[in-house]
DNA sequence: ACGAACGTTTACCACACCTGAACATTTAAG
DNA sequence: CTTAAATGTTCAGGTGTGGTAAACGTTCGT
């Protein structure tokens, strides 16, 4: 049974570190576990889980606490930093972020793209910005999202469709656009206007407005949006207002980030 | 040679993920790698970083960028989050240090220990802020910084001793302890006090002050630092002024925390 | 156009990793 | 307090696997 069909799609890799990632996976969805609780869920024996997290233990990636339950170690924070570290434009997009935040009275953020995920780099809240399950590090699929709209909008035809292919079109919500080809040709929309749009197609009743950054070569190199309720966004709002003030915080960072 | 004599003091772990871990701590260390440059360094074939690589690639964490060349994956950031939210008083502690920025004028920060580490969770900059190699995730031993002696002098005397023992007393610059009786007779002070000091000890002309949190059961649950350069700190401030606030700080974290 | 460097792939074998089971230690119940 | 059931930890052993070494392909610089 060894080899008669590789289940992955992907090339076989190396087991140990494999099973690894798996058990610090179940740390980040429990918050905390046990030996045998993690054994259960991805099914290797107690043992195995017990060297592996003794491993990680050593090297800090991991942390038991006083009553003997593991936990994600605190050193992912530095590598966290290191990660962040470079996205040059970062800093750039913070001020500007947290100037549409405070303009709009909403949130906004700034999300970039990875292996055909969208990962939220910052987020900054307005006065009376809604509370979304967003924060620093999120992850998600680009085809529901504004941002991730933006960037797709901007990718190479045969990386849409491999994305698309790999992630699939997941239906988050009612609105979510689950076909491909409604997707392309909002995509092609997204092109002309420069602006992208989610109508609660992440969660229901809210709503987003974002447009992507790119370089001189025309590269996307993320993209910023604002999220609101769709109560407070009117039709000016949504199809001006808001557009106008995001294509002038990307204006401002892809100028400056010609020097870099 | 395989059970002669072990020569790391721990046990025996998995060999897989340690390498991996070295090959992820060499990407953290160059910012960006290649295959051949990261075999060289860790003493391993091409073939078998090649291989660790593409299995840590294929789960997004580590990102091969336009040029062929490795870097961490932003997936770290998201598993540093949930990494931080096992800080309960993170929230409360965010607050605070703002305000110490901004009343001092100097840097503030958030620091709790794990592993005999301390790591830095939050870090805020007043008006007059130096600048230092500090940042969120930022890792350094004990003994040389004022959060550092403030959480060791709360700590059982066996932990203390242990990671003594195990992190040793490097000397970062002259001023550093580096003798082991010296080191314990800053921390009785600390206690009688309630504030540690740093004199220069890890940044030639920085100082800094700084004092434990702790919950009901006298537990340190981390510590608060103001830092700034030693031309600004006179005696008033530094022995009285600033201790003042910080204590204020930590008492308003210590009562809100209780409830958690 | 050439060579030198790189990343990638392959074949093979020792041995490290998994499994299964026993042990130790803690928790819960009666 | 006794017992039982659950947990974390340790151990021995065989087998699948990850490491090595070498060849391949491709991308650089010159």
């Amino acid at each position: 049974m060894s080899s008669s069909i590789d289940p992955s799609n992907g090339k076989k890799r190396i087991q140990a570190v494999q099973t690894t990632l798996e058990i610090l996976d179940a740390l980040r969805a429990h918050g905390d576990a046990g030996v045998t609780e993690i054994s259960k869920e991805i099914g290797v024996t107690k043992g195995t889980v017990y060297n592996h997290l003794a491993t990680l233990e050593e090297n800090d990636y991991v942390y038991k606490d006083a009553n003997d339950r593991y936990q994600l170690g605190l050193r992912f924070i530095d590598v966290a930093h290191h990660a962040k570290s470079r996205i040059p434009i970062l800093e750039l997009a913070r001020t500007e972020v947290d100037k549409l935040a405070e303009k709009s009275g909403e949130m906004a953020l700034f999300t970039v793209e990875e292996h055909g995920m969208g990962v939220c780099l910052y987020v900054a809240y307005g006065e009376q910005a809604v509370q979304t399950p967003l924060y620093v590090g999120h992850r998600s699929e680009l085809h529901h999202t504004a941002v991730g709209k933006a960037i797709l909008a901007h990718l190479a035809d045969e990386r849409v469709a491999e994305i698309i292919d790999n992630r699939g079109l997941t239906e988050i919500t009612e609105h979510t656009i689950t076909q491909k080809q409604a997707l392309l040709e909002q995509l092609e929309d997204v092109r002309k206007r420069g602006i992208a749009f989610n109508n609660q197609e992440t969660i229901h009743g809210l709503v987003g407005v974002g447009a992507p950054i790119k370089n001189q070569h025309g590269e996307v190199l993320g993209a910023l949006s604002i999220i609101g309720p769709s109560s407070r966004m009117d039709e000016d709002r949504l199809q001006r207002e808001l557009p106008d003030m995001i294509m002038r915080s990307v204006n401002v960072i892809e100028i400056n980030s010609t020097s870099l």
